[in-house]
DNA sequence: TTTGATACATCATGAATCTATGTATATTTG
DNA sequence: CAAATATACATAGATTCATGATGTATCAAA
């Protein structure tokens, strides 16, 4: 598992890039997904997922759709039109992060030519 | 400027990694060095690395030189053994958290055989 | 002479995540 | 069958890192 901080940021994009290849998920089926897709290494705690997936529907990212398993209730979500661009949006942001990061963290920038 | 959560975590190895190729930097210069880098990407604010590079020196990360500059005190930072160590730590782990990141945000996971 | 750059610093605030805790049902295992 | 583990949701308080606002002071340029 990561320092907690590396992943401030990340965890909207992984879930609405989650959503937009899967059209509906629930909580659990996210942070399982999540652990299985990164080894492990990205464990979501019940404690980030549930409150920020309320924030995205708050926010019309999402719409919830519940559904009764047994005597449970599952909350499927889905992304809506504005969460689809949402997710464009976080994803190239992120890209470009992490372009940067490469640049200033791992490059060897002292041998390179001026741009 | 991206937004400041995604930075979280990411600070202390740019800052690291700057000490590691420079040997002796002074707060102003690795805040323009970053910008420059990074093209503006990246701003460094005072009150994140003054206090930052305080917390270095007390964690025995770095040793500070003070300079007269006419009359004005400068203060030049260096990697200690353990900072060097740090630095290698930290950049192990920040380029395995951006692998992952890349899996799950950006690979095309769905038609990926399985490993 | 006043504006902007250089150079340091502190304190209160904010945002995102985590820990701890809670409630329940369902399944597997001894 | 009992107990442990997995499934499935949720909230409240603590933590942590970076920021914004503010402050001091010197120096160069317009």
């Amino acid at each position: 598992m990561y320092s907690k901080e590396l992943l401030k940021g990340t965890l909207g994009v992984i879930i609405l890039r989650l959503l937009s290849e899967n059209d509906r998920m629930y909580g659990y089926e996210i942070s399982q997904k999540v652990k299985e897709l990164t080894e492990g290494k990205i464990l979501i705690k019940d404690g980030s997922l549930y409150p920020l997936l309320h924030k995205l529907y708050v926010d019309g990212i999402v719409t919830i759709e519940e559904v009764n398993i047994g005597k449970r209730v599952r909350k499927y979500y889905s992304l809506t039109k504005a969460g689809k661009s949402q997710k464009e949006i976080l994803m190239n942001e992120l890209r470009d992060f992490m372009d940067t990061i490469q640049k200033v963290v791992f490059d060897d920038y002292k041998s390179s030519p001026a741009l």
